[in-house]
DNA sequence: TGTAATACATCGTAACACGAGGTATTACCT
DNA sequence: AGGTAATACCTCGTGTTACGATGTATTACA
């Protein structure tokens, strides 16, 4: 998939892929594979973000003697999630606007 | 609107205001108000960006004594506009993801 | 022994949207 | 005549972002 047409999705799918339950990096990367594919730096690089945004809270804990950080979503997390409605749909719109057959249609 | 989230999908609409009839810079700004809004440097890097990528041509045209760029849309513009429907097979998918309420449900 | 998987991280780069600013003409109002 | 808005083009610099390349360290397995 075009890589701009992703922007902007990628935060959102980590937010929705920590939002049921806490996860870490590397599940996350793997939970998200059917839907966008992202690597580690990139995964990195948007928890960081998030979390200067205050979207999200981490915790390192140990899991067999390997360190892991868990990443907890916030109330303004879940906020983000619910604007992402509204922006979706003038998403549709501007779909719509650019696959019609025919303008005079 | 977000602009990540909108990222992409300018050259998209772009692509669809000239896709019917040749037009310019300012009459597109003003067709695409509805849709997206977009300011004079955003337009005239988008159209020089799908210049070079040989998905629109330019004409210079005189009009009330004042010149005009008109572009007009290539094959391979109208190619990524039909690439655009399989990349929005994917956007749904990461919508659906991100939006539904549980993922137990 | 080596190599894949797990798990984290940084750095540099290229693409992109946009604000700020610039030039020039036409149209309208007072 | 003077001012302002609309039309119509353009450039430059900046901040955000996705990602490849690269690095570290442990566990698991062939």
């Amino acid at each position: 998939m075009d890589a701009q047409l992703k922007r902007g999705l990628l935060d959102l799918c980590v937010l929705a892929a920590i939002k049921d339950e806490d996860s870490y990096g590397y599940k996350i990367i793997k939970d998200l594979k059917p839907y966008a594919e992202l690597s580690e730096s990139t995964l990195y690089t948007i928890l960081k973000r998030l979390e200067a945004a205050e979207m999200l809270t981490v915790r390192t804990a140990e899991h067999d003697g390997r360190l892991r950080k868990y990443y907890h979503i916030t109330a303004e997390g879940l906020q983000r999630i619910e604007e992402f409605r509204l922006d979706w749909e003038e998403m549709l719109k501007i779909h719509r606007f650019v696959t019609k057959e025919d303008k005079d249609l």
